[in-house]
Order: structure tokens, then sequence, then C-alpha cells
DNA sequence: AAACTAGTCAACCGCATCCTC
DNA sequence: TGAGGATGCGGTTGACTAGTT
């Protein structure tokens, strides 16, 4: 069952790139685009695994990279990105224009993490939504498997979810609470986002199995527009909102009044469509 | 000056997921 | 619908550098 190796390694260089090397697949990527990484090699002329080549690129030549230090305020929603997502670096980098995600990767693990063991060191009772230490290699205290019942669940393993439809509550369907240890008159499980097929949003997303009681903590203190109350009351649309008034479709968007007053929702998109700019348009 | 240690970060690896046929 | 290739992702490694003894 073998899988077959990306690329034949015998005869390729490894390790560090020159500076050669480094313009050659610039000037490459800026003649014919990225993409096809498996047969770029070949056609730059470089010797070098496809993959090399994209993660250098990636992360390295990208004419976006934002080189210098991560800035303080950087450094804060990189945390809160991780409190929310755990190590899903991509993510989190999606939300840090110009930094990569092994950038932001290689400074939780230098940095941050240390901080933040050095922080819980000398707080023992701390707030849950407190910069929570996270040592990497330990399960996270925010996260739990499936399996258990009063687990949190954030699987380390990326899944992608590139389209999440939130549906207007009042026209869905009476939720399915497939899981005893939601009640009906949960505010937050009340004003739930659902997907598409009426699934929470804290499990459509992927892998991403938020428990609801922590997405609800997070959105209502690090995003107090999302409290329970504002969702019930209609963050639908049709008001003065973004979604057009004879749409049959019955997605909820927020009004442009909402985004602007959240200046801090963009990390936000992110768990719900990281690859399109709706916040944007 | 040399040896050792700790910190940083680019690059590699294997696996998961997506995409195409 | 399934197989296989392509791509993306997170974890880990190891080379390099700076600081310390």
């Amino acid at each position: 069952m073998g899988r077959s190796p990306c690329c034949a390694k015998e005869g390729l260089n490894r390790g560090a790139w020159t500076a050669m090397e480094d313009r050659m697949l610039k000037e490459y990527i800026e003649i014919h685009g990225e993409g096809q990484w498996r047969n770029l090699p070949k056609r730059a002329g470089l010797k070098r695994c496809g993959k090399s080549c994209r993660l250098r690129w990636l992360n390295y030549l990208r004419p976006d990279i934002k080189r210098g230090n991560i800035t303080h305020d950087e450094e804060e929603l990189i945390i809160r990105l991780h409190k929310l997502l755990g190590n899903r670096w991509s993510l989190i980098a999606g939300r840090l224009p110009g930094r990569t995600d092994n950038e932001i990767k290689n400074y939780w693990n230098t940095k941050i993490s240390k901080k933040i063991q050095a922080t819980e060191a000398s707080t023992s009772g701390q707030n849950r939504l407190s910069v929570t230490p996270q040592p990497l290699n330990q399960p996270n205290p925010m996260v739990k498997p499936s399996s258990s019942e009063n687990s949190i669940v954030i699987r380390t393993k990326a899944r992608r979810c590139t389209k999440v439809v939130i549906t207007n509550p009042a026209e869905r369907p009476e939720p399915q609470f497939s899981d005893h240890h939601h009640q009906p008159d949960d505010p937050i499980k009340s004003s739930e986002f659902v997907s598409k097929e009426n699934e929470p949003l804290c499990s459509i997303m992927g892998d991403l199995e938020v428990d609801e009681s922590f997405l609800a903590d997070f959105l209502d203190i690090e995003f107090g527009m999302f409290s329970s109350s504002n969702l019930k009351n209609g963050i639908t649309g049709g008001n003065n909102g973004t979604n057009s008034p004879g749409s049959d479709d019955h997605s909820v968007l927020y009004s442009d009044d909402m985004l602007h007053e959240l200046s801090d929702f963009s990390p936000m998109a992110c768990l719900i469509d990281t690859e399109s700019d709706w916040l944007q348009n």
C-alpha cells in the first residue's frame, strides 16, 4: 500500500536554498504563476522537490511576506486565535497578513508558549479565557476527544471547511438535538450557527469541534457582538445589511454597520470561510 | 579562545484532504 | 464511485547563531 513519494529524492538538492535557486524559483513563478508544484522544479531547472519549492515560495519568496518582528498586536491576535483554534497555524496565519503558518508556529513554540508557561507558573488559579498555557505536546485543555462526553474538542489535525451557510433561525427547522447535553433553552443553542445540514457550526467546522459553551464565551468575550441576544435579535438579514431583500437564500448575512462596529470581527472569518472574502465584499 | 548551551527558524516528513479522471 | 495524483497542513528536525562559562 505504499504511497508513491512526492518526488524522486535522488539527485535532488536538500537543505538551505541558495540565492541562485531562490532567483530561479521566483522568476519562474513570476512568469508562470503558482501551482503545478510537482512539475515546477523540472520546468524551472531546479534540482528540488516540488514540495520544497512550494514551501520556499510560501514561506520566504512570496512578495507579500512581511519581514520583521511580530508586533504586540499580532502576538495578542495569535494568542486569541490559538485559544480558539488550537494549533491550526494556517488558519491563524490567514488572519495575519504577510505572516506564514510556519513563522507563526515557530513564534508560538519559541516565544509565546514559554511566556504562557511562565504566566501559568506564577498564577495558579486562572480564568478559563485568560491566556491559558498549552504545552504543545500535551492535550489542549480547551480540547477534548469527541468520544468523551464532557470533553471539548479541537483536533489538532486540520480539516478544511470552506463553506458554511448560516441559516435564519426563524426559517430553519427545529434543531435536532443529537447530544443530550444540549439543552433546548440553552441560549447559545437556541441561536446557534447552523450549517446547510442543520448541524451546529461547532461540528460542521470539519474536525474543529469546539465546545459550544466555550465558543459562546469566546464569541461573547472576544467578539461581544455575538452575544446570544444579538444572535437572537437578528443578525439576520433584511435590515440595512448585505442580505438582498428579494433573495431566496436564507443565509444570515451581517449588516455593514455591524461589520464596521466590530472591527475585530475579521478573525472570525477564518472560522467560517477562510477562502472567501465575504467580509470584504 | 574554546567548549558548551539555549534559542531560533528554515526545511523536511508523513499524513489528510482535495481534485480529477 | 473509487483510485490515484496533487496539494495543504502540522509536527519535527537539525543547522546556525548568540550567549555563557
